[in-house]
DNA sequence: TTATTATTGTCTCATTATGAGACAATAGAT
DNA sequence: ATCTATTGTCTCATAATGAGACAATAATAA
């Protein structure tokens, strides 16, 4: 049963996520490529009639990256009438062969309620949906056009978690489970989009007593070994 | 045409709004009384189907307070099964005449855009809607238990506030064009809900280069009168 | 083995921000 | 003229941050 044929989801009703990822010093996040069309997208989906809207979003995510107990933060609802353009959901359906009527309630309005997650890069399996070729990383310093306003919705994303970051300590999420104080600072310097002082950094991170200062990492770079860190747990 | 005759409106969404005021040195919210039941709950709506969601909200603040130009701001969206309590609208409805049919829209489930306003207290004039007997302020630190999650609802708005509170500099939509430093300290305190230091308050906010002085309030009082400050234009 | 290089962890010192209070100025009451 | 409560501005101590110095060290080159 493709989701077309489906009954039970809300109607006016979607969810899309901004999955936050990082790699080689950069801040990316997942889009799905429409078949044929090219475009672009965050990925997304519906909710169930009897599903909570966080569940809904928790599993949208399982179902792109297969991973479970992500962060996952829900940041706005965009509503505005300009998003309501039935010809690109019209033509995302015809490209995989669907004709649908009008009427058809996936061409109706849809308000999105929109979440930011922050993952692991190294842990996620990505797999596409059943409209997409493909599900991809792509860098945020350097986004494509996005269909509709997710253009708007991924640059609130940002704003949101650059606001929250030092306030909530979230950005260890998106580092796997040891890292070093350097690349959380890259972390850090990523999304805030600026160079941070390495002295600064290091004595602020250590002060705030959450970080736990395991065995040396030996890179057999010629030079000083730095420690590992995590995170400490509750 | 009463709202339930109305086919306009977006079914599975409705709108809540956290309306703070600030008088006698108390938080405040607005919150409306259902004929009969003495149920309270926040102000809201619908969103109509041609409509902005933002506008939506807009509209009903505009038809409650009678104020256009508020300070608005999207927070959160509930949705989870939990608030689906189809029994409550009945009941609601029952009390004023209304017998619906158990498919009717307003007996769905919803999810809720939810908004809190800052507005100056004075300047508000108070209007029910066609379900409630009243409309009033009731202080936030002794709030009534309220329908559904509206409580929840309220929790967030205020954490929400907290946060944004020093970041933002949005305190003083909850005063009068002109106030005095007192007053302004008085609004954080009851927002943060504790005591700030009076020296250090006055300090800061003189050093952000926000306010403008002008002239003294002569109120009577025996002692040295302060200063009016407005926040700078622009 | 020893010198070299790049990076790390920690220290120092200057600058800025904040906590806590002192104190003179002053509007009205006594 | 004196008193009271509050305001605006200072001062000084303490804490946080900016900016850099410097020794430690892991691998490489000599």
């Amino acid at each position: 049963m493709t989701v077309l044929e489906t009954q039970g989801f809300l109607p006016h009703i979607a969810f899309d996520s901004v999955v936050f990822g990082f790699s080689k010093g950069k801040l990316k996040i997942l889009l799905m490529e429409y078949h044929d069309t090219g475009w672009l997208a965050l990925p997304g989906g519906f909710v169930g009639k009897n599903e909570d809207l966080d569940e809904a979003a928790k599993r949208g995510l399982k179902e792109r990256t297969g991973l479970d107990n992500i962060y996952l933060e829900q940041f706005y609802t965009f509503g505005n009438m300009a998003r309501f353009r039935p010809e690109v959901m019209q033509t995302i359906l015809a490209a995989n062969g669907f004709h649908l009527d009008s009427d058809h309630w996936m061409l109706d309005r849809f308000i999105s309620v929109s979440y930011f997650a922050l993952i692991d890069f190294e842990k996620v399996i990505l797999t596409p949906d059943e409209l997409s070729d493909s599900i991809a990383w792509y860098e945020i310093e350097n986004l494509p056009n996005l269909i509709l306003d997710h253009n708007a919705i991924v640059k609130k994303a940002l704003q949101t978690l650059k606001e929250n970051l030092e306030r909530k300590l979230i950005g260890g999420n998106l580092l796997p489970e040891r890292f070093t104080m350097n690349e959380l600072q890259q972390v850090y310097e990523a999304i805030f989009g600026q160079k941070l002082r390495r002295t600064t950094f290091q004595r602020k991170m250590l002060g705030l007593d959450i970080l736990e200062r395991h065995e040396k990492l030996y890179t057999g770079k010629s030079h000083k070994a730095p420690y590992l860190y995590s995170f400490r747990k509750v």
